[in-house]
DNA sequence: TAATCAAACTAACAACCGTTAGTCTGCTTC
DNA sequence: GAAGCAGACTAACGGTTGTTAGTTTGATTA
C-alpha cells in the first residue's frame, strides 16, 4: 500500500488509460473496463467514484506535471534554444513513461467536466510560455524571425503526437530520441 | 440537386463532421445531430442509412483524396524537397477546405467498421510513399542523413494537426501558410 | 385536380449506459 | 476465535442509445 506497490485504484486508472487510448473515453464503457480488469462493473466502484473521476485522475496530474516542469525551464538562465531542447526532452520523457495517459490527455480533454476550465487554463499558460521562449530566441538572434505562433504550433504538434509513435519503436532510448528530434525540429531536415 | 446545391444528405454529413470534431464520434448522438439540423432523430434516416454510414462518408473520401494526390506527386519528376513542399501544400489545402472532416479523419478512424481495413491500408501506403520520398532525398544529398521515419513522423505530425490550428486564424491564406510551414519544417528554426 | 415524392413527424423497440444498494468471501489483526 | 475490512459479487434502477415502422405534410409534376 506504499508507492512501490500499485493500489487497486491505480491499476484501474492505468487500465482505463490504455482502453481510452484505443477507443476514446466515450466509447469505453465501465463494463469494458471491468472486463479488462477481470471483474464486474459494479466492483469498480469500490475503488473509484465515477468514470469522470478516472478521466480527471489521468489528465490533470499530467497537465500539472507539464506546468511544473515548464516553470523550472522558464526560471533557468539558459539560452532559448537550450530551453527548447529541454522542452523536447520533457515531452519525450513523460510520453515514454505514460504513453496511454498522453493519448488520453490529447484526445479526451474535452470530456472533462468540473476540471475542464482548470485544464484549459493550464494549457493556455503552457502555450504562452512556449511562445515567450521562442520570441526571446528571435530577439536574441538564436531563432529565425518567423511567426512565433507557427513555430510553436509546428514543434508542439510533433511533441503532442509522440504517443502515437513511441509505442511502435521497441525499446526507445529517451535520450537518443530527444536528441534526434531536437536536431530535426531546430536545424530542419535539409543539408 | 446538382453539384452546386448541397443535398440534404451532404448537409447532414457536414453538420456531423462539425459535431464529431468537437466531441468525437462516440459522444455525438443521432439526437444531437438531429437537433443541430433542426429536425428529429428519426428524420435523419430518410437521408442516411446509419451513423456508421456518415463516418464512412467523411473519412474514406478524404483518405482517398490524399492517396490520389500522393500518386500524382510521386509520379512527378521533381526533386525530393519540391515533392515535400507539394505534400505540405496538399495538407494545408485540404484542411482549409474541410477542417471538420480532417479532425474526424484524425480522431475517429478507429470507429470505422467495414471500412477500417481499407482505411488502414491507404494510410500505410501513404506513409510508405512519404518515407520513400525522404529516403530518395537523403540519397540525392538534399536531405540530411537522419532516420527517415523520425523525419516523416515529425513533418506528418505537424501536418495532421493543422485542423487544430487553422480555425484559430481568421482568413487563412493557404499559399502563405504552406510556404511558411515548408520553410520551418525544411530549414528548421535556427538562424 | 390528381398523383407523386421528398422530407418531416410520432411512437416505440431492444439493447446498453453509469451507477447504487445490499450481500458474501476470505484474509489479517486483536 | 471474534472483529474488521478490502474487494469481489448479484440484482436492479432510470435514462439514453441507434434504429424501425408507419403516418402526415406540403410542394411539384402530370
Amino acid at each position: 500500500m506504499n508507492s512501490v506497490v500499485q493500489t487497486r485504484k491505480e491499476e484501474i486508472i492505468k487500465t482505463a488509460a490504455k482502453l481510452f487510448k484505443e477507443k476514446g473515453y466515450s466509447a469505453v464503457t465501465m463494463r469494458d473496463l471491468a472486463a479488462a480488469m477481470g471483474i464486474k462493473a459494479a466492483s469498480l466502484y469500490n475503488h473509484i467514484t465515477s468514470k469522470q473521476d478516472i478521466l480527471k485522475a489521468i489528465i490533470v496530474s499530467l497537465a500539472e506535471e507539464f506546468t511544473r516542469e515548464m516553470n523550472v525551464i522558464k526560471a533557468s538562465d539558459l539560452r532559448a534554444i537550450e530551453k527548447l531542447k529541454l522542452i523536447v526532452a520533457l515531452h519525450v520523457e513523460i510520453t515514454v513513461k505514460n504513453t496511454y495517459g498522453m493519448a488520453c490527455l490529447n484526445n479526451d480533454w474535452m470530456h472533462l467536466e468540473e476540471q475542464l476550465e482548470h485544464y484549459l487554463q493550464l494549457r493556455k499558460t503552457y502555450e504562452q510560455d512556449f511562445i515567450d521562449i521562442i520570441e526571446s530566441g528571435i530577439i536574441s538572434d538564436e531563432i529565425m524571425d518567423a511567426n512565433a505562433e507557427i513555430i510553436m504550433f509546428s514543434i508542439l504538434s510533433t511533441l503532442r503526437s509522440l504517443y502515437l509513435w513511441i509505442p511502435k519503436k521497441e525499446a526507445v532510448n529517451a535520450n537518443d530520441l530527444a536528441e534526434t528530434l531536437s536536431r530535426v525540429l531546430i536545424n530542419g531536415i535539409n543539408k
